[in-house]
RNA sequence: GGCGAGGUAGCAAAGUGGUAAUGCACUGGUCUGCAAAACCGGUAUGCGCGGGUUCAAUUCCCGCCCUCGCCUCCA
């Protein structure tokens, strides 16, 4: 059964079959490398990684493109105020990028093209389109994009001519929409003039030197890695008017193809209820959350605790909870492991061969469905509530290890270890205490007994009693 | 104002034309000296408000209220 995917162009849930009866193709829009992505950010980063899982654990090849923009004004702006150049600027924070990636469990694209790599596209991308009449360059060296020239353009965004026009009177006030003299004012700039401000960032073109505009960046390098047609393009819902709108503008006109066949939208991230802002001081990075104590994987499970469809909002709370929901996921992972006596890790072709089989099956076909997390994991703690892995055989146990395993893969979350497994060094001083808390409560001298507990409490661990004597335990 | 997405327990969040998943929190029990852990239970007569359709509506329809997003370079 193929997966079942909303797509914002149609407002409707459409199978997802790959154009090419192969490879599913798809491009999503990355970040601006100008500064720390936050949380809101990888809210888009990481639905699309569960949707990129979700087709490869389900057998789908995929060819997952997301871009780098990495020359546009604010790069340009804040790598003159640090004093770096653009690409100095730019390496720094994309690093920076990666390395939060990693940390978040998200499979790295199989293309990841640079802006600024992909100038000469762009370029010639701007030529075929004044060639075929859809452009425009002015006296300034600009070139625009003829929104006229292009039946379709707001369909996307169900923008209605009377509301590109509203748009376009209120940028009849913004100064530099003055500057240059554009046909109409919805055009959008496709090759933007060189500017004093722009200090060294400038390249050549047949209008004179001068910078591409964002929205090109991203038709050029889908066109270069994807080709005319492809199956999804992503981004989060904030891009659909106007970024992909024009991307669809751009594309469409320059090729013959009829660019993503599909648009899938990622809801934004609420904090406390309302929206992020760094004003309000609820805008968060995954380092904050970090140094709060708070790991990448409790950050991925609150990312994709919500559909992405719908609103989210982000507490610490939700970050508690979901640290003791993967502890939950992480002592029934253990207890399958110790009931089928399986102890080696799974390949995914294995994991994937198996499926998501018996117990778990019904989460599979929810998360098949328009990606719905929470139901997924809703149906695996359900299932969790419902077996007993020491009553299971050892093949049932093993069996259910690997659908476990399946679904953890396609959500990509990576368990905590559960305490039991850091018993290993236990310093003297808490063996000690431990053991003198053990004699206290041998001779039934509960005060001191306590006393001792608390103190090893303080110190991180904590004391499990047993039959046959105690445990100490990392906290 | 236009367009879009949402409003479900203390928090978060699924879902369905016919007794409201799940996680956290809270809580009763078993166990324990008491705990912790584990296990077994409990916690929304209610799903923004008002109408309508229906044998039956949280679910469909109409109206209204509220929240969030976009309305020219924000994931």
């Amino acid at each position: 059964m193929p997966l079942l995917l909303h797509d914002t162009l149609t407002r409707t849930p459409r199978p997802l079959t790959p154009l090419d009866g192969k490879t599913l193709r798809f491009y999503c829009c990355g970040p601006t490398v100008y500064g720390p992505a936050h949380i809101g950010n990888f809210r888009t980063f990481v639905a699309q990684d569960v949707f990129r899982r979700v087709l490869e654990f389900g057998g789908q090849p995929t060819l997952h493109v997301r871009n780098l923009t990495d020359v546009d004004d604010k790069t340009i702006r804040d790598s003159q105020k640090a004093g770096q150049s653009l690409t100095d600027f730019t390496r720094y924070w994309t690093e920076k990028f990666h390395a939060d990636c990693t940390a978040l469990n998200l499979l790295p694209p199989h293309v990841e093209p640079s802006a600024v790599a992909h100038i000469v596209h762009q370029v010639r991308m701007i030529e075929t389109l004044i060639e075929r009449g859809h452009a425009y360059a002015t006296a300034d060296g600009s070139v625009y994009f003829k929104v006229t020239s292009f039946a379709d353009y707001g369909r996307l965004s169900h923008l209605e001519d009377r509301e590109l026009k509203l748009g376009a009177s209120e940028a009849t006030r913004a100064t530099d929409s003055d500057e240059y003299t554009k046909d109409s004012l919805a055009d959008f700039a496709l090759w933007k003039a060189r500017k004093p401000e722009d200090g060294p960032n400038f390249w050549p073109s047949p209008w004179g030197e001068g910078r591409p505009g964002w929205h090109l960046e991203c038709s050029a390098m889908a066109l270069e890695y994807l080709g005319e047609d492809f199956d999804v393009h992503s981004g989060g819902i904030d891009l659909i008017f106007p970024h992909h709108e024009n991307e669809i503008a751009q594309s469409c006109c320059a090729t013959h193809g009829k660019f993503a066949h599909h648009w899938f939208h990622v809801t934004h991230l609420m904090v406390d209820g309302g929206k992020m802002s760094k004003s309000l001081g609820n805008l968060y990075t995954l380092e904050d959350l970090q140094k709060r104590g708070y790991s990448a994987a409790e950050v991925r499970y609150v990312l994709i605790s919500g559909h992405y469809k719908a609103p989210l909002n982000f507490t610490f709370h939700s970050l508690d909870a979901a640290r003791q929901a993967l502890q939950k996921l992480a002592k029934f992972e253990k207890a399958l492991r110790e009931a089928s006596g399986e102890t080696a890790l799974f390949e995914a072709a294995q994991l994937i061969a198996h499926g998501s089989a018996g117990p778990l099956q019904e989460a599979w076909d929810t998360l098949s469905d328009d990606l719905n997390v929470p139901g997924a994991l809703g149906a695996i703690f359900g299932a969790i509530n419902r077996t007993k892995p020491a009553s299971l055989s050892k093949e049932e146990a093993r069996s259910t290890l690997l659908s476990l395993h399946f679904m953890l893969g396609a959500l990509g979350l990576v368990l905590p270890s559960v305490p039991e497994d850091s018993t290993a060094d236990i310093p003297a001083e808490i063996a000690d205490l431990a053991e003198r808390r053990w004699q206290a409560k041998q001779s039934k001298d509960w005060p001191l007994a306590d006393t001792l507990r608390k103190e090893l409490d303080a110190a991180g661990w904590i004391i499990k009693d047993t039959k046959e004597g105690y445990q100490v335990l990392k906290k």
